[in-house]
DNA sequence: CGTTACGTTGATGATATTCAAGGACTGTGG
DNA sequence: CCACAGTCCTTGAATATCATCAACGTAACG
């Protein structure tokens, strides 16, 4: 049964091909997704486990169905520079290289599906839109990794936070003005966003203030005022 | 004859395949190198003048033979992001997308090679080693991207400017600590490493008088002090 | 010799970091 | 149910860092 590789978070309502990774999928034939299928092995991971580390060997490529990771890399001095968050529909692991360059932490408990890199590779081989939609997704990422590289380099404080809040408005699956769950802590804001985490405090008692935000809950992020914090976000 | 096709800047004096990427050409039979030859096209290109612009199609990708080129990226309000510097060996335009996401303006005159994108793709179904190595100077590109991720997240001018330093050191062929050509201006260091021009130069001015560089001429620089040069621009 | 583009330097203010203290939430054991 | 510890978050004060605005040098070129 191919169904079984549309999951429910690619279903139309979540399927945003620009920002979320679902289109491995895309215009494959039934027959195609039967192959693929083989290939996996559903699995999950608790929160604060890692999916793999930094420097591992890369083996194996994930689909996540639940939750939510964040992609992190740890240098020689001990600081950490989160590269980004991953939610239900993206891959993680798409590289080409021998061995992991970052590490996978589960922010809440990860239900996802395991493929072994190298029968995907070779599977890509044979099924063209496979291979098709890999290279997308990996545009897709590249393309992510450089607005952010924009984002540290030329963004304030302020406008940074409203960057993070319209990403993850925009690629987490059911989220909406008024409900955005930020899965993250603080801190991993702030190492996401190159800032301190008392930077992040202070700028989200700003935009709380200001009433462009507001938090019913620590982790529940209200969107009052969107066209402000896009403005503020904008590339 | 293919050997037209390992060009003088591959030569082992220069050859560094790790920061480098001419290594498109490893493992290359000479037949497999005539057939590459076949696709190709030499040219040239003013300083100043964009070998291409963003958001146009992306047909061709390059590969320097001399001179130095800017990778940058507009964005809306008008800012730029510069994502690296390219020299001799490196290529260009090795994206999945149908356009260009950057622009490439010259630093010096640039000779280059330029190649059918859609041709250099089919070749690379049917020549293993030669998609190989297409992979692997993308990863290297991509782990390029992700260090300045962290020199801009989390590094303060001065080390920032080193590790530009150290960037040029290690991928500028010919390149001794005693002698860097730097061929962009203050402003491109400046949108490279996200700093105002008038920050990089006081930065320039600090290092000078601390010793650990020499500006013989403006765009020559002498890293007097290795080690403390290297050490501030540690990832 | 003047113009122009690019680079430097100074004074000032904005912005973010650091260090330190105090709250808020969670889970555990009494 | 409460007390307690531990963790995460917030807030304040002092400081460091960088950006901005403005003036001044300097090198290249007609």
């Amino acid at each position: 049964m191919s169904t079984i590789f549309i999951p429910k978070h690619i279903h139309p309502t979540y399927s945003n091909t620009v920002f979320n990774d679902c289109l491995l999928f895309h215009d494959m034939t039934p027959h195609e997704l039967d192959r693929l299928e083989n290939y996996a092995e559903q699995s999950k991971c608790e929160e604060g486990e890692y999916l793999f580390r930094q420097d591992t060997p890369a083996d194996f490529v994930y689909n996540v169905i639940s939750g939510s990771v964040a992609i992190e890399r740890i240098f020689t001095n001990g600081r950490r520079q989160i590269i980004g968050f991953l939610f239900p529909g993206d891959f993680i692991g798409l590289t080409h290289s021998p061995n992991y360059d970052c590490a996978v932490r589960c922010l809440t408990k990860v239900e996802f599906y395991k493929f072994s890199r190298k029968r995907l590779n070779t599977l890509s081989e044979e099924v063209g839109h496979l291979k098709q939609n890999m290279e997308q997704i990996k545009s897709a990422i590249f393309s992510r990794v450089m607005e952010q590289l924009y984002v540290l380099g030329q963004k304030k404080a302020l406008e940074r936070l409203c960057f993070l809040f319209m990403q993850l408005l925009e690629r987490l699956p059911g989220a909406r003005a008024d409900r955005v769950e930020l899965y993250m802590s603080r801190q991993d804001m702030a190492d996401y966003l190159g800032l301190t985490i008392e930077t992040v405090s202070r700028c989200l008692a700003k935009l709380k203030s200001d009433g462009l935000v507001a938090f019913p809950k620590l982790n529940h992020l209200q969107i009052l005022n969107l066209p402000a914090v896009s403005e503020l976000a904008e590339c």
